[in-house]
DNA sequence: GTCCTAATGCAACCTAGTTGCAATAAATAT
DNA sequence: ATATTTATTGCAACTAGGTTGCATTAGGAC
C-alpha cells in the first residue's frame, strides 16, 4: 500500500518536505498545490507516503491533520520511538521536537502509543 | 460567556457527566440527546460549560472533540495543571488519567500548554 | 404576572475529508 | 521504440463535524 510510482505530483510533495522541515497541514498543502493537483490527489499521496514510512502524521489542536518527515510507525512492537510535536500559537508553524518520549506505565492500562502536542511560541515569535 | 441559566437541556448534559466519569465526544452526545435537543444546542451548552470551568475539552486521535469533567483553563499563568487523556482502542471509551504532567522546558521554545493522548487498552479490554 | 434577554430550534451553510469511476501516465515487457 | 499493464489522477458527488443568523421560547428577576 506504500508509494510505488514516482509521478510528478509525488515529486512535488516530496520536494516540499525536503525544503521545509516543518509539519504541514493537509489543508495548507491542498492550498499550496491548488493549481498543480487535485485535493483528492494530495490526500492520497500523503496517505501513501505515510504507509511507506516517509512521512508521519498527527492531529493538531483544532482537529487538522498534519504531516512531517520521518517514520513513526510501530518500530519494534513494544519499544516505540515517539517524539512530541510543537505548534506555535502566533505564527502557526508546527515542528517535530527533538525529544524522545518514554511511554509511562499506568496501573490497569496498556499504553500502546501516545500523541504529545505542545503549544506556545517558537524561537522566532517569542 | 459562561453558563447562567439552568435550563432543562443544561441539566440533562450535567446529569450525563455526573453519571459517567468519562470523556465523551460531542458526536456521541448529539446522538444520545437526538430526541431531547438540537445538535446546535449541544455544541453551545458544551462551549458554555467549558467557559465556566465545569468541563474541559480536547481533540482525540481522529479529530473529534471530547469533553470531560473539570477545569483545565490556565490556572496560574505559568504553572499549569495538565493531565493526560486515555483512549481505549478496543471499546472507544476515553478517560482522564490521574497524573500530573509537568511541562518540559525546551531551548528556544516557550511552552504554554500541552495535550497528551495515550492510546491502548483499558482495564476492561486488556 | 410582566418583562428582559439568555437560550433554543431550525435551516442553511462551511470545511475537512472520502468514494466511485473513467481517463491518464509510470513502469515493464515485447 | 512501441505496446501493455495497472497504479495513479481528476472530477464530481458525497459524508460528517461543526458554525451562523434569526425568529421563537422560556429562565428568573422584579
Amino acid at each position: 500500500m506504500g508509494i510505488t510510482r514516482k509521478t510528478k505530483t509525488v515529486k512535488l510533495l516530496l520536494e516540499l518536505f525536503d525544503k521545509k522541515n516543518i509539519a504541514l497541514s493537509v489543508v495548507d498543502m491542498v492550498s499550496i498545490f491548488r493549481n498543480k493537483m487535485n485535493k483528492t490527489t494530495v490526500y492520497r499521496i500523503l496517505q501513501r507516503l505515510e504507509d511507506s514510512g516517509i512521512l508521519h502524521s498527527f492531529v493538531d489542536k483544532d482537529g487538522l491533520k498534519r504531516y512531517a518527515k520521518g517514520d513513526q510507525r510501530e518500530t519494534s512492537s513494544s519499544d516505540q520511538i515517539i517524539h512530541p510535536h510543537f505548534l506555535c500559537e502566533d505564527c502557526g508553524i508546527s515542528t517535530c521536537l527533538p525529544l524522545r518520549i518514554s511511554t509511562p506505565t499506568i496501573p490497569n492500562y496498556i499504553i500502546k502509543s501516545s500523541e504529545q502536542l505542545y503549544l506556545g511560541q517558537c524561537k522566532d515569535c517569542k
